[in-house]
RNA sequence: GGGGCUGUAGCUCAGUUGGAUAGAGCGACGGUUUCCUAAACCGUAGGUCGUGGGUUCAAGUCCCGCCAGCCCCGCCA
């Protein structure tokens, strides 16, 4: 209801002038009355939108809160676009004015809807600045997912690639252009072992193409690591190895690739299993800017050389000692940091093409334990005065993935988990929850309808889980209570979306049009109003960045509409209720595909 | 020591930026199926919003203090 409540503010606005003409308010009037005064109401029984400022303005202008409130909905009603849209305004409790929007407009609105594949959810306007090309710049960067070559991607991975994903997702569909970034770890002094590991153990590797499966990377990871820890001349011949990568050699720089290579497959079967695309674009990218930045830094005079090193300080920041505390950006021995490439990747994103990406909105999706980190990231790019006016830079946090215990999701063993085995178990329980149903229902089902079921349940459920909850808390990881067929969980809502379909497989027609719908029912106008309000969730999810919003949306939408089919007959109505009815489905239905496809997932005819 | 996040029903969590009697789900208890998938629906019980102050017509929400838990803090990312 976006246009709607943008006429409504509109009108309200016009009425207020009314009431207060703007030459005789006092400055706190009008520092009441500036910005928006309509809002959504608080509850469904109060109509569709209250407001407020009645109550604010009593004090100041010496009049009680209903008499205020009674000036301003008699002059709305003298509003002939507000008469267009809503019911004669009710004053309630000590002042509330309370607004519904009138059935005439509701029904448009569902009519509006039938046709509009984006359901009213409008594309954002973009602020003039252009790009390096000429274009209107709509460029944002989402930094998500991020693993660590030559490592298994791991429960801690899990939330930054759901909820990245998703984020991108949502701006892609509110008009944004998304360039989805893989801030890969492919770079760095672990490198020195790995090679040289690969080095002795597969010489051939770095001459013939493929001669090498490294199939299980974690474990080639552990005996580099253990002969790293262990043997003494390994370790200096690792150190040199990095000296050598760094320098470009040309021996070590196969061996760099094959190990990525490797790596880079890997990722790519758990994308594919949870459908998520990304550019890969790793560290390394940026080693030929580190350079750059040090120089920019120091011929801004920020850098200061502490015990060798060069260093910013923060104001504020302040170590264990109670001394100023640094962020080093230049190691003594000469060496970057991780400090150092995050700069470089700020300088280079907001860059203008062809030197940069040229975005104007850049978004971090990594977990709160990097909130320091980014903040004094952002405070020298800040400083450094690459960051445009127009552009906005920010950190997306998110909680720990805890077990059902409070504590960090471990396996029995006390290791870490590997996603693969997550993604594995919770297909697999979708599979067994599955094969019991069709026993106690006597339902016979082919192998490949069980397996497609199973997959999408078990995927839906693991990204559902993560996603309805505010990604800032800490999120406890249940198999049992995401996969629950009752509650905020995916399968009950793609059973909302089995149910509607299966009206439409029993005859219901869901692309009827019909231009005299009629609604009689409480229940309808629930789920009618539910319906209308996708626009406005969706553009809080853009601005706030939390899918958690959308997941409750979908979760009571998906409730109303139960409700809805469990109270109300469908097919067995007769006409215009049938039509107007199977309407109203066919719109849940494509909400639900829209919103759940705005998390990244697919959803089911049959389960 | 400094900083960040969290604290809401037995459990897991919402709470739309200060609005009306604080909401869901699970679990518990009770009910509903000649009818579109009952994986559902309806009802009951359950609260000093960690705590103490403050700001104001109005505070779970804003400010200050305190308590508890988790996380971060010099050459790892």
């Amino acid at each position: 209801m976006i246009n709607i409540s943008a006429k409504l503010e509109e009108a309200l606005n016009r009425t207020l002038i009314k009431v207060f003409p703007k030459e005789n308010r006092s400055s706190k009037t009008a520092s009441i009355l500036k910005g928006s005064n309509l809002v959504p109401a608080s509850k469904p029984e109060f109509g569709d939108f209250q407001i407020n400022c009645a109550l604010s303005l009593a004090k100041e202008i010496k009049q009680s809160p209903r008499v205020i409130a009674k000036q301003i909905a008699d002059q709305l009603q003298n509003d002939n676009e507000f008469i267009k849209i809503c019911n004669p305004p009710l004053i309630a409790g000590p002042g509330f004015i309370n607004l519904s929007i009138n059935s005439k407009t509701l029904i448009s609105e569902i009519h509006f809807r039938l046709n509009d594949k984006r359901l009213g959810v409008p594309l954002k306007q973009f602020s003039r600045k252009k790009t390096g090309e000429g274009k209107i710049n709509n460029r944002v960067i989402i930094d998500f997912s991020s693993p660590n070559i030559a490592k298994e991607m791991h429960v801690g991975h899990l939330r930054s690639t759901i909820i990245g994903d998703s984020l991108a997702r949502v701006l892609e569909f509110c008009g944004y252009e998304v360039l989805r970034l893989n801030h890969v770890g492919d770079w760095g002094t672990q490198f020195g072992m790995l090679i040289t590991h690969l080095k002795e153990v597969v010489p051939e590797a770095l001459h013939t193409k493929d001669v090498v499966e490294i199939s299980d990377l974690v474990n080639f990871y552990r005996k580099a690591k253990k002969r790293f820890d262990e043997d003494k001349t390994f370790q200096s011949k690792s150190r040199s190895e990095v000296v050598n990568l760094q320098a470009g050699d040309q021996d070590s720089l196969i061996a760099w690739q094959l190990l990525c290579n490797q790596s880079r497959k890997e990722f790519q079967k758990i994308y594919d299993r949870l459908d998520i695309k990304l550019t890969e674009r790793g560290e390394s990218f940026y080693n030929k800017f580190l350079v750059d930045v040090i120089n920019d830094l120091k011929i801004k005079n920020l850098l200061i050389n502490d015990q060798g090193a060069q260093c910013i300080f923060l104001n504020g920041l302040v170590g264990k000692d109670g001394k100023p505390q640094p962020i080093i950006i230049q190691k003594s021995d000469g060496g970057f940091n991780y400090a150092t490439t995050d700069l470089a990747a700020i300088k280079y994103r907001l860059t203008p093409p062809p030197h940069g990406d040229g975005a104007f909105r850049l978004i971090y999706v990594t977990d709160a334990g990097q909130a320091s980190h980014f903040y004094g990231v952002f405070q020298i790019a800040k400083l450094a005065n690459w960051i445009p006016a127009h552009c906005q830079i920010e950190h997306v946090p998110f909680g720990l993935v805890q077990g059902e215990d409070g504590k960090k999701l471990k396996t029995r063993s006390g290791e870490t988990i590997k996603l693969v085995d997550l993604l594995d178990e919770a297909i697999q329980r979708a599979r067994k929850d599955l094969k019991d149903r069709l026993k106690n229902e006597s339902r016979c089902e082919n192998e490949s309808f069980i397996d497609q079921v199973s997959n999408t349940v078990g995927i839906a459920a693991i990204k559902y889980a993560d996603l309805s909850q505010n990604r800032v808390s800490n999120y406890q990881f249940s198999f049992d209570k995401m996969l629950s067929l009752q509650g905020n969980t995916a399968p009950y809502l793609l059973y909302a979306l089995v149910r509607i379909a299966g009206i439409s497989r029993k005859g219901g027609d869901l692309n009827k049009s019909c231009n005299n719908f009629q609604f009689n029912e409480p229940q309808e106008w629930i789920l009618i109003r539910k319906i209308l309000h996708f626009d406005s969730i969706v553009a809080e999810v853009e601005k706030e960045l939390l899918p958690n919003r959308l997941c409750g949306y979908l979760f009571e939408l998906s409730q109303i509409f139960n409700r809805f089919y469990d109270q109300v007959p469908i097919l067995k109505a007769s006409e215009p209720s049938r039509t107007s009815r199977l309407a109203l489905c066919s719109i849940t239905a494509d909400t639900l595909k829209l919103g759940m496809s705005l998390l990244g997932i697919p959803t089911l005819e049959r389960m």
